[in-house]
DNA sequence: GAAATTAGATACATAGCTGTAGCTAATGCC
DNA sequence: GGCATTAGCTACAGCTATGTATCTAATTTC
């Protein structure tokens, strides 16, 4: 990994990044249930003693490196294109789901040891201010601005872009930018009013 | 578990049966990366030799539990009434879901290693074959009998309902039979043709 | 430059899982 | 009833992770 200099001496934030990387390295390699002290400190080229010094379980660590990661990029509604900022907000949450932090939420959510250890707020913090908010963002848009009445927004149509996105990366083939674009076209936009096979493909008349 | 008179001696199906079902408690409580042998042995209350006779690893004996389960109930299409056949669909798969046998098939979809030991075969037999046909069956008999254009039938059509049960699953809150009518009335059936709010409740016009 | 922090290098006893071996005894089959 | 199978029991050596303790030394702070 990164192999600094043995005679110098990582502290604070350097160390902490490092530690962070490992653990997220770490737990796509070998699952949640797998984490050990020892791991991530072999892995962070560090003595289990600094571990220990911090955390008491490696699940904590795990939880803690999750807790600095930089936010996702929030999607935002362009000028006058529905179709296109809907397909934008699930490639946005594609690429943050293939990341290392993504992949780490997604071997922590069936994990039951950790699942239970993961608090409300990291929870919020983590995934329902992420990878619940893509599509609803810019759905929200437009429907404030007029472009279909506001009603039709509801839980389950706002859920659907996500949805259809986790099931693909579940089965193993994220979805590419003309599945992204089928999926809006054949799921979402028909739920919010626009009818099925009015469209084609790119610029196919996005209201 | 299932407390055998010590004086008898289980072989054979009521063993291998002891065993599947105490792996599957067992990857329920620690999850896939936790498993062991000693774990899986002690549920059991059978020696550790008994399962290096057959099984050289945990995840073998997983593996081979969830294939020999009963496979799930065939959704079955009623006389005409695609909007109840579509619900009741989902209804199965949430059942199934919820089973042992389906929490288990969660535990290993994200776990590195036991994702790497699961054949094509076994991840058609219990996956595919299960939990992503729900809705297809139900809505492709439909298709042929006319109810609705048979080129909206797309991959992405068929996955919707079975996408959003499982986003509902990952996120703890297990569908209730209302929030399975607001999927399929929310974002099944407008994307095949039927517009959005066409729909209030129950008989509310299957087509 | 001295003092306070804090990382790094051991070492160690404990505990749990692993994989195998050797034996006893219950069960099924002919 | 006798024989072949196959659970069940016990033991054991090897390995890995756990937590803690102790000491050294690099880095920051004042």
């Amino acid at each position: 990994m990164s192999d600094h200099n043995p005679r110098t001496r990582r502290r604070g934030e350097e160390l902490l990044k490092a530690i962070h990387d490992a653990v997220l390295e770490e737990v796509v390699e070998v699952g949640a249930g797998r984490l050990t002290m020892d791991g991530i400190a072999r892995r962070a080229a560090t003595p289990r003693t600094t571990l220990y010094r911090r955390w008491s379980d490696p699940l904590e660590v795990l939880l803690d490196a999750l807790y600095h990661q930089h936010p996702v990029e929030e999607p935002t509604a362009g000028a006058d294109d529905l179709r296109g900022d809907l397909i934008r907000a699930l490639r946005l949450m594609v690429d943050w789901a293939l990341s290392p932090a993504g992949r780490a939420v997604a071997a922590i959510l069936t994990d039951p040891k950790s699942a239970a250890l993961m608090s409300e707020a990291l929870f919020e913090r983590v995934f329902a201010n992420r990878g619940g908010t893509f599509t609803r963002t810019v759905l929200q848009h437009y429907a404030d601005r007029g472009h279909f009445p506001a009603e039709l927004l509801t839980p389950v149509v706002t859920d659907i872009g996500e949805a259809l996105v986790t099931k693909r990366l579940i089965d193993g083939a994220p979805p590419s930018d003309e599945d992204l674009a089928a999926m809006v076209d054949q799921a979402i936009l028909p739920a919010i009013g626009s009818p099925p096979g009015s469209r084609s493909g790119p610029g196919g008349g996005s209201r």
